[in-house]
DNA sequence: TAGATTGTTAATCGATTAACAATC
DNA sequence: TAGATTGTTAATCGATTAACAATC
């Protein structure tokens, strides 16, 4: 019932807390001080069942009649999923992508500080984007064992991206958001979560095939 | 069996595809001809038997002793998933994110074009990125009618996102792509996918408790 | 009190896996 | 032929939903 401990949650139920925290956040915006299963499922398009079954694995944060005090609920649930802190990411490549990321707010106003950068291209090496300077990739192990760091970000081109992760499994790296459209290969250990547009770009035309 | 009448098909099993088309891509890029369900399964992480099951809602694309042919393959998914052909999206929003995806080749490589840049702020419009003019949103379902375009990319504040989802609906679009970090409400016979990278992040924290 | 909503159990539903006959 | 791998069926496993007692 602790927020460590992971007796055996499914992984499918920690995909959602994110989503619940998300609208949480959004109704916390417009001025919500409470809200029900009922509710955040029709918002999410979720069953409330499912809602609550989800929060029950850790523990009941309700109240019977009344529903979810939101901001105690953000507060747990910010705990469960271990981000009632910041984090140190790393950034590699440097190309449009990597700046558009260096450059959003949306990672540090949710407890994600970009930490470090890196490329490989010497014109970008030396540059400074946002509070940080590129560095070689040479040095990147070097730098995630002095500062701690577990969670990195990969935007190189897709024929660098397994190279440059065997780079930070080897560096001690535990966390790796993946924006090479390909499928990394790393130990057990290490997880890895992609982000790929055009994969959700695919998903979506298989059902607009009628003219 | 054909790429249309969707019978019935698991939406899971549409989800893996495009997974399954970027392993095939991949190995015919590394200079493969043949695979077998074992091979993908173990590079991508999944059961060969639930590779075979969810390619076998299409039909019969192997051969019992020899797996597939990985042209033949790609060329059926591409059908099923409706990517033999070039898809036009909109982009709506023009800030560092929005350049970044009209400037990333991974769209138009893999099928996807996008076709007109949308933003309401005056310093954007009428500004040249990649081969297109940025023009206001005032005339985005004009454009999208005249053009036919179906899809989407969604790139704006979150606080302006559902007031875009729901033009982008009136226009006719049947498939979003939402950037913004907020669940989007819309019409059961339009799609949306959703790019969150910080949803990502929270979800690899969660099992990295333990310091 | 009456009304509402939780947390939880049991029932249902669906997805994954194991196994194997068919066959290349 | 012997070996390999598919496509498919049946068995297992897990996730979702329905229902309701508990209780605010």
């Amino acid at each position: 019932m602790s927020s460590n401990g992971h007796e055996t949650i499914p992984d499918i139920v920690i995909g959602r807390l994110p989503i619940y925290l998300r609208a949480l956040n959004r109704l916390a915006g417009e001025g919500h001080e409470i809200t029900s299963s009922h509710e955040l499922g029709q918002r999410l398009g979720i069953s409330s069942a499912q809602i609550r079954k989800d929060l029950s694995h850790f523990g009941g944060f309700g109240k019977q009649g009344t529903g979810y005090q939101i901001e105690y609920l953000q507060e747990k649930l910010r705990k469960v999923l271990n981000i009632d802190r910041e984090w140190e990411v790393a950034l590699i490549g440097m190309g449009d992508l990597g700046k558009a990321i260096a450059n959003y707010r949306g990672f540090s106003d949710r407890g994600f500080h970009i930490a470090c950068l890196f490329d490989s291209a010497p014109d970008k090496i030396g540059q400074t984007i946002g509070e940080f300077t590129v560095r070689p990739i040479s040095e990147l192990k070097e730098s995630i064992e002095a500062q701690h760091i577990r969670l990195a970000m990969v935007a190189v081109p897709a024929e660098y991206a397994q190279g440059v992760a065997d780079i930070l499994v080897e560096s001690g790296i535990k966390g790796i958001l993946n924006y090479a459209p390909i499928n990394l290969t790393v130990p057990s250990t290490v997880q890895v979560q992609y982000i790929d547009p055009v994969v959700g770009l695919q998903r979506m035309t298989y059902y607009l095939d009628e003219e």
